[in-house]
DNA sequence: CGTAGGGTTGAAGAGTATCAAAGGCGGTGG
DNA sequence: CCACCGCCTTTGATACTCTTCAACCCTACG
C-alpha cells in the first residue's frame, strides 16, 4: 500500500491529470470545464523555504494551491502578536481570505520549498461567471475553510497541551490519508517554536508533550518525522484533559 | 447623536429601506437588483430566546439576516465539547458554513427575542446565477467571516484573560458604531457562562476580570449593561498581557 | 573540529481552574 | 403586595497546569 499511495502524488502540469484535483479547485467539474480552468492555472510556480508567497496587506492577484511541500499563513495585529492560522499540504488552496477586500489578510511562508499552481482571480472570476458548478466548488472550499478554522477554536478553546498536540497529530494523519498516503509517519516541516505559536503554547511545553508521548508508547519521534504508534491512545488523549462541557 | 443614531435601526419590510443593507447582502447591489432580491427574502421571521433558528446537522435551506435581537452560534464536537463560535447582531449573516456539504455545521440560538429575515438558499442561488454583484457580496461576506475568525484565533490564542475581555468590549462596541448606534452602553445578551465559553474561560474568571475593570473606573457594569468609561485605558489592557510576539 | 540554531530537560513562579459558599435578581404563588 | 424559590453572579481559598528562566544537549554545516 506504501508504494500504491505514493503514487498518487505523482502530479502533472495539467488539472486534468493531476492526482489532487479531486482536493482541489476542480472537483465537481465537468471534463470540458476543467480543461477551460486549467487554460487559466500557471502550474508549478517554485517556492523557496522561508520565502513568502504573498503578504499580509498585499494585493489580490492570485489564488494558490499547493503542488508539493509545504506552507503556513500568519497574521500579525496592531500590536505586534504574531499567530499562525494553519498549515497547508498539497491540493490546499491559500488566498481565499482576501476576496473581502480584495486584500490578503495573512501572510504565506513556505516552510520547505514548494511548488504551487498559480490562478489569476480575475481570469477566475470571468470563469465563475460562465461556469456555476466552479462557483460552487469555490464556495465550497471557502465554507470549508470556516468550518476548519472553528474546528480548530473549538480545539484550542477546550483542550490542554496533550490534547492539542494529539488532536494535531490525528488531524495531520488524516489530511496525509485524504491525498493518498499513509497515514503513519507524519512530517512534521515546521519548528517546534512555530507548532507552538499555532497551538497556542511554549515550545517547551510542545517538546515535553511529544517527549511523554514517546515515552508512553503512542508517537515515536526521530527529528521532524513523526510515526504514530498507537492511534487509539492518541485519540484518547485528544480529547481527555477536555474542559467539561458546562452548563448551558 | 443618541436620538440620531437610534433612527438607523428603523426597519422596513424591504431590502430596499433596510437600514442595515449596507452590512448585508444588498451591499454593492444596484436598486434593481436589490429590488430582484428581496423578493425572495421574508422578513420579521421571530425566534424567541432560547430557540434555535437551526441546529449543527440540518440540512442548509435558508440564510439568515439578523434584523434585531441577538444569536450565538455553537459546534459540538464527537467528544461532546461545546464552544460557542460567536455573536451576532442586526445585519450579520448566519448559515455561511453550510454551503461545504449542505448541512449547517453548528447551531444557532436566540440570546433574546429576536427577529430575522429569510434567504431560500435555492432561490438565492438561482440569483446568483444572474447577479455577479450578488455572487461577489456572497464571497466577500464569506471571506470577511473567515477573517473574523482568525481574529478571534489571535485573540484566544495570544491574550490573557484580561486581554481577551477587553477585546471582546471593544469588538462588541465597534460593530455597534458600524450599526449607527452610540458606542458606549454595550449590552451584555449573553450570560457569563456564556462569554466564558466564548473566551475560554471560566465564568468566575470573566467575573472577576469584569469587577477589576470596573474597580479601576474603565468601565461600569450593570446586569447586562456596559458602560465604557476609558476607551483607551480598555485598549491598552487588550494589548498588554498579551505574550510574546516570540522568536521566528 | 568548532560553532550556531534548534531542541530537550530542570526548577521556580504566575495565572487560572476548581471547589465552596454567599449574595443579588427576577419570577411565581400565596 | 410580599415572601419564597431558583438561577445567575460574585467572592474567597486552594490546587494545578503551564509559563518562565536557565542550563545543557544534539545535529547540521562550514
Amino acid at each position: 500500500m506504501g508504494a500504491a499511495s505514493q503514487q498518487l502524488e505523482q502530479l502533472s502540469e495539467t488539472c486534468s491529470h493531476c492526482s489532487l484535483n479531486y482536493l482541489c479547485l476542480p472537483y465537481g467539474l465537468s471534463q470540458d470545464d476543467v480543461s477551460e480552468l486549467e487554460r487559466l492555472v500557471s502550474p508549478g510556480t517554485p517556492v523557496a523555504m522561508n520565502a513568502e508567497l504573498f503578504g499580509q496587506g498585499d494585493t489580490l492577484t492570485d489564488l494558490y494551491a499547493i503542488r508539493d511541500g509545504s506552507m503556513k499563513t500568519v497574521v500579525v495585529d496592531e500590536d505586534g502578536l504574531e499567530q499562525i492560522l494553519g498549515f497547508y499540504y498539497p491540493g490546499d488552496l491559500l488566498g481565499l481570505d482576501g476576496f473581502a477586500d480584495q486584500h490578503h489578510h495573512c501572510t504565506a511562508v513556505a516552510l520547505e520549498s514548494t511548488r504551487v499552481c498559480r490562478i489569476p482571480v480575475d481570469r477566475l472570476d470571468r470563469l465563475v461567471d460562465k461556469l456555476p458548478s466552479l462557483r460552487h466548488q469555490i464556495m465550497r472550499l471557502m465554507s470549508q475553510a470556516l468550518s476548519d478554522e472553528e474546528r480548530l477554536l473549538l480545539t484550542l478553546g477546550r483542550k490542554n497541551s496533550e490534547g492539542r498536540i494529539s488532536s494535531l497529530l490525528l488531524t495531520l494523519s488524516r489530511r496525509r490519508e485524504m491525498r493518498g498516503l499513509d497515514p503513519s509517519p507524519v512530517s512534521l516541516s515546521m519548528k517546534r517554536s512555530e507548532l507552538a505559536n499555532f497551538l497556542s503554547m511554549r515550545l517547551e511545553t510542545v517538546s515535553r508533550v511529544l517527549t511523554r508521548l514517546q515515552r508512553d508508547g503512542v508517537i515515536r519521534v526521530r527529528q521532524s518525522r513523526v510515526d504514530i504508534l498507537d492511534r487509539e491512545a492518541l485519540r484518547s488523549r485528544s480529547s481527555r484533559g477536555a474542559w467539561a462541557a458546562d452548563q448551558s
